[in-house]
RNA sequence: GCCCAGGUGGUGGAAUGGUAUACACGAAGGACUUAAAAUCCUUUGGCAGUAAUGCCUUGCGGGUUCGAGUCCCGCCCUGGGCACCA
């Protein structure tokens, strides 16, 4: 008997059924293989599920419904990233304490994931703000400690007023911070800072062995920013000072004239003491200091310097150089103290502004060209161009001189090759409540005895985790300490070493902390003695998939990559499984509102899924989100798009309510068809082409709704093709087929390589490349027989007649082309 | 400025160098209905033509090829990332 189809019915149904049965429980002893894919854990944010959330989750669950019908024994977990500004916010505004409110949005979510049919292992769920977790965050940290990684430091931070928070340079935006858009400020600040620069070239190395899109590598790739080259030793005349000036493009270092040095640069107070020149540089340094710390500096606008009377002691026989203080000289990178030349062209434009000397070591082949650069009228530099000098070199191209002329530079003693990197140290301290309190201890009397150099004691492992205590006011201050700092019973302790006076560092961890390591967590989710059992470990991992927001490539993503290399530098983790998390990543792309603009509160345009649940169904909106288009690509939100995705549902459903019969035979294309699309439909979800692997599905019901009947293998392909993309009701329709078990426990179809070709095509016939007739022959049709019917039409006829046909191109079963 | 994507109907988009516009949305017409919704059927890139049919069409300009949305060269535009890194 016809039923009609009721999505909140099958839905509630087969949820309940997946629970009761544990469907999607991973099992830690099993001889098949396994399989890890692994989505983003979403933060529990007051507003609930979005609808871009279920975009990567239904992708992953698709791949991990196919894995477990290949066979495979997979692991697909959820968790929360519960630390955060948002609920802290909340907190400060209402006095509710954070924990109740990550509750509670946390139960909105499970609710909200739930209603969507997600295969995730729900046993496993961790909760970055559980002690039990965050314990092994601590203690992540505290091997940092002990392994010199995490180091306390004075440092300019980028300070957000609004927030009252550091930020690292990775959440500054335009100079804005990344959360309210408040201009960011520069700050000096003591912080916790982790080495991640230690491991920069491992981080850019090891890329080559994983399977990330080539966006992905060359982001972080560019984010860490290696550069070589050389450092020249230089002195300072009449002065005993030495110093390093750091050149990425030193085959032009012949045209250097004078030296540049940053504001901030410590040593610019020791060239200026007790002369001339030191009332007015400190003044210029200071003006250019506050203007940074405004965060209002635009370089290409304000090229200043100021000429500090000192001079580079004649670096390579051809002179000393002048040192000036510079506005657009950085002080974290390199040495801070740079060479500067003709052929670069911040150099060149201040050395027209101040009137310094300028030489040329590298001119253009173009005669008119290089009297141009000659005059010094046109700054010049180009791999191309011809080098000058050193004479030694005369003639070579820039780029050719490279080699030789560093060499060169090394065997004359000017320098030694360095290499530089754009990423900094990753600030680590928060000055906030709702984060993991760093496990130190600062002891003034470990200090005193020499016990600790900085006088910072780790916190013993067993006395982990450290807990937040709770607070009345989440207020942070304006000096910029934690609202931890407020509570004297939780900071005044005794050091663990020497029993003095002590007290604990207030801040907290950035809520990147939880984040890095939680993929190993899943694997053991309830371990009290490991952060997770070794044997588990060398189970699960590596990560087989892993799929994310483009948007974390140089944050989340590098930052766990960087802590799983140190995990397994310390064997935490198996040393088996090689020194990279994750072996395949891929990301999605954003949902946009319906204009095309970004879905936020304030347009107005935010789809809420639970209503899309309520009126059309969870599989509808899975099936929806697959087809809306491309899976990385943006794309706006359609609301009559879900509904032709519906219509598509019930018409599947209508072929298994009677309307196509199920008989012994059905037509040959038919199952051509199906085999073409078991093949499609396998191949598109491994290449994340969800959107055509959803239209094959289309097609395919189209042609059996049109053909009214159709046989078993074809009705079973199409609704295991279906249940991985809509669950609820591929599981309806297996049960209604007469099966007792989850359609998950069946086999993945397969397609035959001999069926996949139809029997008779479309010849095209082509004349000179034009498309002239099209007739319906035999598959195998040779080229001579080909070549006959084509000259029969009719069509073909009136373009050949009196031409001599030159040429014949015969592709089998597709196309002959007559050149005339 | 540098790096990475991308530019195809009214819209989202599809196309191993081989029928451009699959699939879906929207629109128009029709059937059913007292009516509407839902559903079903037909049409739907442009121009000319009653039609058969012909010509044109994948941002722009060249090139390679029997054949180019796809490959090469030079531009233009849009989106994303980086940006004082010497």
């Amino acid at each position: 008997m016809a039923k009609k189809y009721e999505p909140s019915k099958i839905e509630a149904k087969w949820q309940k059924f997946w629970e009761k049965n544990k469907t999607f429980a991973a099992s830690d002893k099993q001889r098949k293989p396994k399989f890890y894919c692994l989505i983003e854990f979403p933060y529990p944010s007051g507003e609930g599920l979005h609808v871009g959330h279920p975009r990567p989750y239904t992708a992953l669950d698709i791949l991990a419904r196919k894995r477990r019908m290949q066979g495979y024994n997979v692991l697909y977990p959820i968790g929360f990233d519960a630390f955060g500004l948002p609920s802290e916010n909340y907190a400060i505004k209402t006095g509710i304490h954070p924990s109740v409110i990550t509750k509670k949005n946390i139960a909105t979510f499970t609710k909200q994931l739930k209603s969507l049919g997600f295969s995730f292992d729900w046993d496993r769920v961790i909760t970055t703000t559980d002690p039990a977790y965050y314990k092994w965050t601590q203690w992540i940290f505290l091997q940092m400690f002990k392994n010199g990684l995490a180091y306390k430091a004075k440092m300019t931070i980028n300070w957000c007023p609004s927030c009252k928070i550091g930020l690292a340079n990775e959440e500054v935006i335009d100079g804005k911070c990344e959360r309210c858009g408040t201009s960011v400020e520069k700050k000096e600040k003591e912080q916790w800072m982790l080495k991640i620069t230690k491991y920069a070239d491992r981080l850019i190395n090891d890329l080559a062995d994983v399977d990330y899109s080539e966006k992905i590598k060359i982001q972080q790739i560019n984010w860490i920013g290696r550069s070589e080259g050389i450092n020249f030793k230089e002195k300072v005349k009449d002065l005993d000072l030495e110093f390093e000036v750091y050149d990425s493009i030193p085959q032009t270092f012949l045209a250097q004239t004078f030296t540049v040095i940053a504001p901030e640069h410590p040593l610019v107070q020791k060239l200026i003491a007790g002369t001339k020149y030191e009332t007015p540089v400190k003044e210029f340094v200071a003006r250019i200091k506050s203007r940074k710390a405004a965060n209002r500096f635009v370089i290409e606008k304000e090229l200043e310097g100021i000429f500090t009377g000192r001079y580079v002691a004649n670096p390579f026989g051809t002179g000393d150089l002048p040192i000036w203080v510079a506005s657009y000289v950085l002080a974290d990178y390199g040495t801070g103290i740079v060479n500067c030349s003709a052929h670069d062209e911040r150099d060149f434009a201040f050395a027209k502004k101040y009137d310094l000397p300028l030489k040329i070591a590298l001119l253009p082949t173009d005669k008119d060209h290089a009297e141009k650069v000659k005059s010094l009228a046109e700054f010049y530099r180009a791999p191309d161009g011809v080098i000058q000098e050193p004479l030694e070199f005369k003639g070579l191209r820039w780029d050719e001189a490279r080699e030789p002329i560093i060499k060169y530079i090394e065997s004359k003693g000017y320098g030694r090759r360095a290499v530089n990197y754009k990423i900094r140290d990753w600030v680590f301290s928060r000055q906030r409540y709702w984060g993991e309190p760093i496990p130190m201890v600062y002891c003034e009397n470990c200090k005193a005895t020499g016990a600790s150099a900085t006088g910072w004691i780790p916190v013993p492992e067993n006395d982990l985790p450290v807990q937040l205590p709770n607070v009345e006011k989440y207020e942070p201050s304006d000096s910029g300490e934690s609202p931890l700092a407020a509570i004297s019973a939780w900071v005044n302790i005794k050091c663990p070493v020497c029993n003095a006076k002590a007290r604990r560092e207030t801040d907290t961890m950035p809520n990147w902390a939880g984040s890095n390591w939680y993929f190993l967590r899943y694997i053991d989710p309830k371990n009290r003695k490991h952060l997770a059992d070794p044997k588990k470990l060398g189970y699960w991992l590596t990560v087989d998939w892993y799929n994310g927001g483009m948007e974390h490539t140089t944050l989340h993503l590098l930052y766990s990559r960087f802590v799983y290399k140190f995990l397994y530098d310390i064997k935490a983790v198996p040393k088996a499984k090689g020194p990279e998390p994750y072996a395949k990543r891929t990301s999605h792309g954003l949902i946009l509102g319906a204009g095309g603009e970004k879905m936020s509160k304030s347009r107005g345009n935010v789809v809420n899924p639970d209503e899309v649940v309520k009126a059309q169904g969870a599989d509808t909106l899975r099936l929806y989100e697959m087809f809306m288009g491309p899976f990385e690509q943006a794309i706006p939100w359609d609301a009559q798009g879900v509904m032709g995705v519906r219509r598509f549902i019930e018409k599947v459903w209508n072929i298994y309510q009677g309307q196509v019969k199920i008989e012994k035979k059905c037509s040959e294309a038919l199952i051509t068809l199906t085999h073409q699309t078991i093949k499609k439909v396998t191949d598109d979800i491994e290449s994340q082409d969800y959107n055509t692997a959803v239209s094959a599905l289309m097609i395919l019901t189209n042609k059996i709704s049109d053909e009214k009947i159709m046989n078993k293998f074809v009705a079973v392909a199409l609704v295991k093709l279906l249940a991985v993309f809509a669950p609820h009701v591929g599981e309806e329709l297996w049960q209604m087929l007469g099966n007792k078990k989850s359609i998950l426990a069946a086999a993945w179809p397969e397609y035959d390589e001999a069926k996949l070709l139809n029997k008779n095509t479309n010849l095209v016939i082509q004349v000179n490349g034009k498309v002239r007739d099209m007739i319906l022959v035999r598959a195998d049709l040779t080229e001579q027989e080909a070549e006959k019917l084509a000259k029969q039409s009719e069509k073909v006829l009136k373009f050949i007649e009196n031409k001599k046909i030159v040429n014949t191109i015969f592709v089998p079963g597709k196309l002959i082309n007559l050149v005339i």
